[in-house]
DNA sequence: GCCAACGTTGGC
DNA sequence: GCCAACGTTGGC
């Protein structure tokens, strides 16, 4: 079992978004970085836990938690020359890109601002703040318990 | 809207 | 295989 923390805009794509969705699970898709890749298609399994992360909000916080519902599969919007997504060289019989399925588990009453998470000595080496741009990235048990706390949350 | 960080691309 | 140019991310 694993922590991860993933980013959405939520603009784009919110955690209510997610809560929304029919049986409240939707592909990740549109990841076109490989360290991000590689952590899907490589370590993510069925039931790892995510903390869902809104990106470009202000301030940037945890929102919530959800799951990972799915293994890693091929991203289909690469092959899709009408998705903002396309990417040519992503060859059908072997794809390039990969996504996970995604399911809402709650949304946090009291979300956990980005500033806050700098501010806290127990969580300078998340990777969040250590790989600034990469929109998935992985967390460490204790990081997992402190966020949590932080957001008066039960784990 | 700016721009720093940084991953990717492509010429050589 | 180096590295400059370029594009994107994402905090501010």
């Amino acid at each position: 079992m694993n922590y991860w923390l993933m980013k959405s805009e939520p603009d784009v794509f919110s955690i209510d978004d997610l809560a929304n969705c029919s049986n409240k699970t939707d592909h990740w898709d549109g990841i076109r970085n490989y360290m991000a890749r590689n952590f899907m298609r490589d370590s993510m399994q069925v039931g790892d836990e995510v903390l869902f992360y809104h990106s470009n909000a202000k301030p940037p916080h945890v929102a919530g938690r959800a799951k990972i519902t799915s293994t890693a599969y091929a991203d289909h919007t690469a092959f899709d020359p009408n998705s903002k997504y396309y990417d040519p060289k992503s060859d059908p019989n072997s794809p390039r890109w990969v996504m996970v399925d995604v399911t809402f588990v709650r949304k946090f009453k009291n979300s956990v601002p980005l500033p806050d998470i700098k501010a806290n000595p127990k969580l300078s080496k998340m990777m969040l703040l250590t790989h600034g741009r990469l929109s998935i990235s992985k967390v460490t048990e204790d990081e997992w318990i402190e966020i949590h706390q932080m957001a008066g949350e039960k784990i």
